[in-house]
DNA sequence: ACAGCCATGTAACTTGTTACATGATTTT
DNA sequence: AAAATCATGTAACAAGTTACATGGCTGT
């Protein structure tokens, strides 16, 4: 659901191109988050599907500065204005919670067995302090783009937080007794229980 | 990416039939990461498809202890167990930092016309703020489940870090000396520079 | 017998993603 | 003229997600 609004956002500046719209995306995410061009124009195709963005009818524009001829500008509908608007002030979905991968890898490997946790857990650590000294240095290397500084602020935070969440994570195992290489006791063949517990979500 | 490779860890354990199989990954995951029943059966189809699962042909069971009848168990195969090896020692790709939606919300949103930066910023920040409320108390009520807490933990160290994201971006933002509503001279409708940009991506 | 859960499955759809094909224009 | 780049598009697929259909077993 990201790309289609970054679109949306794009085109309420003014009727843009396909291949503008991968250049401006990108600049606005400095460079950090590339965008394939194919799916610019299949995004763009439905987009206009959903009634969102539109092209003009073709052979309708005053030649007052207008770009012609081999560009095919695309520009917001009222829906789209509406759309944008109300994904600007609207938090993101509370029931999901994003399937983080690193995250799942150290749950599920708890319990395989012949698999060390903790050796999962460095081997990752040092894995991302590697990639945060890079994102580092890639954001010192032009420190007067506001967007690229920011985009890589963001990633810098979140690698941060994977980072201290692998060290308490391998606290709290410790913690709770569970010696490093798994053999866990097989009550796991049993039947299901009759009543399902429900998911949780908060509120 | 994720599920696929979830599944093959608990099958790791021994053969299992579908619904066990979401049982256990929601146990895994302390009920935070909720999995519909019907993507069970389709990523198992798409596991087997693909050669790393497989079940039993029909008629070889052993009495001493197999769930017969209605259950219809799958097991790793030799492709699958390396392929679960091979992913629980392989860091993440490099080439994909994830696009996080409220990050994209807010570059974007710098430049949409009529659009408060920090209005916007500081109405996800009050919804954040109250969404790791409402975590933290749901890991207070069982402190005892061990999957629970860390999948919680997670959670909560991925909203904090969006959250000093959020405080760092507006200070950002305002020593650029952006003003607070935008009205940007238009300097956007030129056509594109000759060579573009690389993507940026680290290493 | 009937309600309700266990258990499996399928059809349809969404976003994201890549690889490829095709012209037009520009540069060398 | 040849090479490169601009620009648009299509075909095909992966992963995730939901809604629905279908049996079988169990408890009352």
């Amino acid at each position: 659901m990201s790309v289609r609004h970054a679109m949306l956002a794009l085109l309420s500046e003014g009727p843009k191109y396909g291949l503008r719209l991968r250049e401006e995306f990108e600049a606005r995410t400095g460079d950090v988050w590339p965008l394939n061009v194919g799916q610019v124009y299949t995004t763009l195709q439905r987009l206009e599907r959903d009634g969102l963005v539109a092209t003009v009818p073709e052979g309708d524009r005053g030649n007052d500065g207008g770009d012609d001829g081999a560009h095919k500008a695309y520009h917001l509908t009222d829906d789209g204005s509406s759309e944008l608007a109300r994904w600007l002030r609207t938090p993101p979905d509370l029931s999901s919670p994003p399937r983080d991968e690193l995250v799942m890898k150290v749950l599920v490997a708890m319990r395989v067995p012949g698999t060390d946790v903790r050796e999962v857990i460095q081997a990752h650590r040092r894995y991302l302090v590697e990639l945060m000294q890079q994102w580092t240095r890639i954001r010192e290397d032009d420190a007067s783009d506001l967007s690229m500084s920011l985009a890589v602020d963001a990633e810098l935070f979140r690698l941060d937080s994977v980072v201290r969440w692998l060290d308490a994570a391998e606290a709290r195992i410790a913690r709770a007794g569970a010696p490093g290489s798994t053999d866990h006791p097989d009550q796991a063949r049993a039947p299901l229980p009759r009543h399902r517990r429900e998911a949780r979500t908060p509120r």
